[in-house]
DNA sequence: GTACCTACGTA
DNA sequence: CGTACGTAGGTACC
């Protein structure tokens, strides 16, 4: 799709944009309140000149693109006429932080900015539409600077826009004619006379357009019209002749330079390709769903060249003879492709397709397999030494295992290989990486043979497209392979996320039971509960309303009780806990407690409603793993969360109860991980004075508050020890003075204070965290301490706001991410101990530090003993890890 | 019906 | 102005 940048053909069509005069208008057309991201960042230049760019590129289809920009330097104008542009408002912050956006945008699209000192984008745009005629393009410019219309000739065209940034108009000579009566080589003259306040050039006073086309018409040009100066009567005559000076400087200063030295050419400025993920990020980034799917949707992305697809030869079976097809194999990885439906625990099969890099692929129907397939199948399926890829294994294991069959043998799961290359990706799709690895579509290559299927004609296409999807797994997970050995990844694929696929669905399959009863008991009383509080809250305030909506929560509290303010947010003020308690602490209006109550309950209600109808027939609860969705490494749960399953308060914790040991086991063990983020951050950062405090064996907290306030630890009161706790805490995420004063509710000078002398103290933490960001921003990663990275392109951005924030993620990811790292190891380990001792009981949940397993009779000695082993030697840290452990009937009097 | 927002549960 | 997630309900949009 590149041009060859020599030979541009004659419908080659260049568009030149200026970069500040676009976004300045989208800055004050569109309202900063609608355009912001979540994090405060206005976007509303960057959006609107975005949003006019996308216009334009699917409207006009260049062949060529720039964007000029100014710059902050002076002018030759200056130079010429000290007062230029005098008198301009300052530029707003909220302007200026948006610039850096819109080269970021226009980066990812690969469109050349270009910007030289001493000259304006309009001198640019001149002198790139000069030489563009030259080599024979034709040129638009998209600039809300009227100057340029000067520029416009046969071969030039202005697109300016008009009222705000969706409209343009189409400025060619025929236009610039009609709009101000001269012929836009005129038009310098005639702004001369006119003069523009913005850039302090006074024209003659009360002349406006039509008079000064009337007299440029009238003598011809302005220099004839100067010369015969004396003939102009009147008013405007007068003034004409007394400021004919200001109007030469005018004419002199407009004047566009069409000779800036460039380093780019037309020519040179074909477009580019552009990477969509990049594009993809960035917009994500920007909080841009909608543009995002605009740009996809109307030009096409000049994506990695991908005009060839997969040619699969598919091999017609003979029943009985999948055994054999499967002997000849030379041993080759194969690719396989499933069709079917997978989750809860369980999952069928459709149609399975098996393919090699080269060579036949075949297609089985599971469903209608004789007896030895089927045989031949599982055996091959099982067998460890027959290599394996396929994308996405875990919910085709759960399928597979549900016919009793065993996958292993997984060299590579395409997708999962895929998230440790680019663990900050949403979505893994197998034809996105086809095209971004192998540069090919993901469709067939044999064109149609022409014959005719008579059984079904949707069924032979949908074989051979999932024969295309088995070959292209195969040949996919070799150059993932390669791609992971240059990120230093194999072994955390090979030995731990590999691995852990089988792990996990294990445990899916297995489920936690559930209590029916008890559930549907606090339903019940949950529900009497939020129908108590919601009447209370309405009689509170005279009327109904509700309580579920924050929109009407504001109305209440702060149009008809006039509470004092909160703090603002995107639609408002906010409503949530922490501000209404304090508002409550202030006011003491008793809705207020009603309302918080009622959220409390309401919570509760739903997470025990969406449980209710989540147990299958025998009473077990499956949710789904994922292993590709968190940026640092760590496993999410969905369909349920039963990650996220309330333990802070008393009447949550009745919620755990109703998760329960299911025949026929004996009880339920949890074993979780002490301060696993503070071991790892005391042994990342070898601060001596941590690790000794670790080492102590008493209280963590209390033995770091002892040595920060210089008192014995008996004297360190609770107070003493939540700041310290809230400190230690908060260095692994990045806290500031300012966030540790917000929630200790003390000064930012105190919070100032106590982390100066808890640094006094920990120095080694400081330099640690300080590093590990310097040596992120080098290398444009983090990594983790086993080589799991996070990459981290913002850690450059001149925007603060971005750049703090992945300062942040460059301080926790090496923390949380090592966490993930050992407790992933220390699953396995378990698992495969708990293989090794034959022992019947398993693992049911990973719930980031902690691991729930349900005891088989008479086992819990030895698997307590087994699992502390495992979990405390899964990695040896300078701070060694520490396993606490508790057993009972349900999950939370397994609580310890 | 879909997408965003606010709020809130966990580690 | 402290990281990482998933879910629910309301609301605004199509």
């Amino acid at each position: 799709m590149a041009k060859t940048a020599s030979t541009p053909g004659k419908r080659d069509r260049l568009l030149l944009l200026d970069g500040h005069s676009l976004a300045y208008r989208a800055f004050f057309a569109l309202p900063v309140e609608n355009f912001s991201t979540t994090d405060g960042q206005p976007t509303n230049a960057v959006y609107g000149f975005t949003s006019m760019l996308i216009n334009v590129l699917r409207d006009e289809q260049p062949t060529h693109i720039a964007v000029a920009f100014d710059r902050s330097e002076p002018t030759f104008r200056h130079e010429q006429y000290v007062e230029y542009k005098a008198g301009r408002q300052k530029t707003p912050d909220e302007f200026r932080s948006q610039v850096s956006l819109i080269f970021e945008v226009l980066d990812a699209l690969r469109i050349p900015r270009l910007s030289v000192a001493g000259y304006e984008a309009d001198d640019i745009i001149a002198t790139l539409s000069v030489q563009a005629t030259a080599a024979g393009l034709q040129t638009l410019i998209v600039t809300g600077d009227r100057d340029a219309f000067q520029l416009v000739n046969d071969d030039v065209t202005i697109l300016y826009p008009v009222r705000g940034v969706s409209e343009l108009a189409r400025m060619d000579p025929a236009a610039v004619e009609a709009k101000y009566g001269v012929p836009p080589e005129r038009y310098r003259e005639l702004a001369a006379l006119v003069g523009e306040s913005s850039d302090n050039l006074p024209g003659v006073p009360g002349v406006g357009p039509k008079t000064a086309a009337k007299w440029l018409v009238k003598y011809g040009d302005l220099d004839t019209l100067v010369a015969r100066v004396d003939e102009i009567k009147g008013k405007a005559g007068d003034n004409l002749r007394e400021h004919l000076a200001g109007v030469l400087r005018n004419q002199q200063i407009n004047k566009l330079d069409t000779e800036v030295g460039l380093e780019l050419t037309p020519p040179q400025l074909a477009m580019g390709q552009w990477d969509r993920e990049e594009i993809h990020t960035l917009f994500d980034s920007l909080q841009f769903r909608v543009l995002r799917e605009r740009l996809y949707s109307t030009i096409s992305a000049a994506e990695p060249e991908a005009d060839e697809g997969f040619e699969v030869d598919l091999e017609a079976l003979e029943p009985g003879a999948l055994g054999s097809w499967l002997e000849a194999g030379s041993g080759d990885r194969l690719g396989i492709a499933v069709t079917g439906a997978w989750g809860r625990g369980t999952g069928e099969l459709t149609a399975i397709a098996l393919a090699s890099k080269k060579g036949p692929a075949v297609h089985l129907d599971p469903a209608g397999l004789i007896e030895d397939d089927e045989r031949a199948l599982a055996a091959y399926l099982a067998d460890t030494a027959r290599p394996k890829a396929i994308h996405e294994a875990k919910g085709p294991m759960l399928a597979f295992a549900a016919r009793g069959m065993t996958l292993d043998g997984v060299t590579s799961d395409t997708a999962l290989a895929a998230y440790l290359a680019l663990p900050g990706q949403r979505t893994f799709d197998l034809s996105d990486l086809v095209l971004r690895y192998l540069h090919r579509e993901l469709r067939n290559e044999t064109e149609d043979s022409g014959q005719l299927t008579l059984d079904g004609s949707g069924e032979e296409e949908a074989a051979e497209a999932l024969a295309v999807r088995a070959r292209a797994v195969a040949e996919l997970a070799d150059v993932l392979d390669a791609d992971l050995d240059k990120r230093g990844a194999t072994r955390l694929l090979h030995e731990v996320e590999l691995p852990l696929v089988g792990v996990l669905a294990a445990m899916e399959r297995a489920g936690i039971a559930v209590d029916a009863d008890h559930l549907a008991g606090l339903s019940a009383s949950l529900g009497g509960q939020v129908k108590e509080q919601e009447q209370r809250a309405h009689d509170a305030v005279g009327h109904e309303f509700n309580l579920g909506s924050p929109k009407q929560v504001q109305q209440v509290l702060f149009d008809e009780l006039n509470l004092p303010k909160t703090k603002r947010t995107k639609t408002g003020y906010t409503t949530d806990s922490e501000a209404l308690t304090t508002l409550l602490e202030k006011d003491g209006h008793p809705v207020l407690e009603h309302i918080l109550r009622w959220r409390e309950v309401a919570k509760l209600k739903s997470i025990v409603d969406s449980l209710i109808p989540m147990a299958d027939d025998a009473g077990r609860i499956h949710t789904t793993f994922n292993q590709m969705v968190a940026a640092t490494g760590r496993l999410s749960s969905t369909d349920p969360n039963l990650q996220n399953i309330p333990i802070r308060t008393a009447e949550g914790r009745q919620i755990r109860e109703a998760f329960v040991v299911g025949a026929p086991f004996e009880s339920l063990l949890t074993a979780d991980y002490s301060q696993i983020e503070l071991r790892i951050m005391a042994h990342l950062s070898e601060d001596e004075a941590l690790l000794e405090a670790f080492g102590s064996g008493a209280d963590f907290h209390t033995i770091t508050a002892s040595r920060v306030f210089g008192l014995p630890p008996d004297q360190i009161d609770s107070e003493l020890r939540a700041r310290i706790k809230a400190m230690n805490y908060g260095l692994a995420y990045g806290l500031s003075a300012y966030g540790l004063s917000q929630q200790l509710r003390i000064s930012p000078d105190e919070a100032r204070g106590l982390m100066e002398e808890y640094f006094q103290q920990f120095g080694g933490v400081r330099d640690y965290l300080r590093d590990v960001v310097a040596k992120a921003r080098q290398d444009g990663y983090t990594e983790t301490i086993l080589g799991r990275r996070r990459y981290l392109p913002d850690l450059n951005s001149d925007n603060r706001q971005r750049r703090e924030m992945a300062e942040r993620m460059a301080l926790n990811a090496p923390i949380q991410g090592s966490a993930a790292d050992i407790i992933k190891v220390a699953s396995l380990n378990v698992d495969r101990a708990l293989r090794a001792a034959a022992l019947e009981s398993r693992m049911l949940l990973q719930v980031h530090d902690e691991l729930v397993f349900e005891v088989a009779a008479g086992e819990l000695d030895a698997l307590k003993t087994l699992v502390r082993k495992e979990m405390a030697g899964a990695y040896e840290l300078r701070a060694p890890l520490g396993v606490s452990m508790g057993t009972g009937r349900t999950w939370q009097d397994a609580a310890h």
